[in-house]
DNA sequence: TAGAACTTCTACGGATCGTAGAACTTTGGG
DNA sequence: CCCAAAGTTCTACGATCCGTAGAAGTTCTA
């Protein structure tokens, strides 16, 4: 009975963000050994196993960020969700937290940075049409 | 080495959510006492034994979001932040986790009601003096 | 068909969180 | 001024999540 995680969205831990990171950096979808290498390749490090990022991606299945189909003998796995998707549904689950939306979005918009804030005009204005 | 949680402020559980929901319902603070008996009555469930939400306060005053001031033998416990600006800067957190944070805020405009949008533009307006 | 490549199974250790008893501290009332 | 009650801190446990990866099983391809 202890931790029920309820509501809102599965979290992704740090290296399944970077497992998707890379993923969105690949339309086509890409092999778990790719992956390995191009983590290693990004932070400099040393390879992780690939059972490793293996068991990543098969958590990140479950959570459905991720698909895969086979091809050869191993699987292509691709990002089941959009990277602005996911933020911007994680964005609105936090928003959903309050019974006083309005209100943090007023905080929230004098919270962004000067250049965000001008983004955030131009995507109102597109909407507007 | 294993789990480092970096990044972004500190994530509140559900107790954790809810104990800072009877605070930031009660501006002039209140004692611990006081939360065990709101939490129960608000959930209709039997009352938690205090020792569990004076650990969670202590939690929560570690987080910096909580502080507190003797008042007779106990203490007056208050929200060290208010909702909005706890909501807004988490929004931020994940807004940020992208390099495209343009496409990321057209998401996030297109998924918010029309009301919202239009409150969030005389926000921004309103910044632009 | 055998070895290589890949996947699943299983597992562990650290962290966070809900939960609360035990032990300690403070203080107000007598 | 001292004691019992109220309150607080200490300690702890189990569940879950995540990073990490070996062992065992499956499936191609040469």
């Amino acid at each position: 009975m202890a931790n029920e995680r309820a509501g809102g969205p599965p979290r992704l831990g740090e290296l399944e963000r970077a497992v998707m990171d890379v993923l969105w950096n690949a339309p086509d979808g890409t092999t778990a050994q790719e992956i390995v290498e191009r983590l290693a390749a990004r932070d400099g490090t040393a390879e992780l196993a690939a059972t490793t990022v293996l068991t990543v991606l098969d958590r990140l299945r479950r959570k459905d960020f991720v698909t895969r189909e086979r091809a050869g003998r191993a699987h292509r796995y691709r990002a089941a969700r959009t990277r602005d998707d996911v933020i911007a549904s994680s964005m609105l689950a936090v928003l959903e937290t309050t019974d006083d939306r309005r209100s943090a979005l007023v905080r929230f918009a004098g919270a962004v940075s000067a250049e965000e804030a001008a983004l955030l005009r131009e995507a109102l204005a597109e909407l507007e049409e």
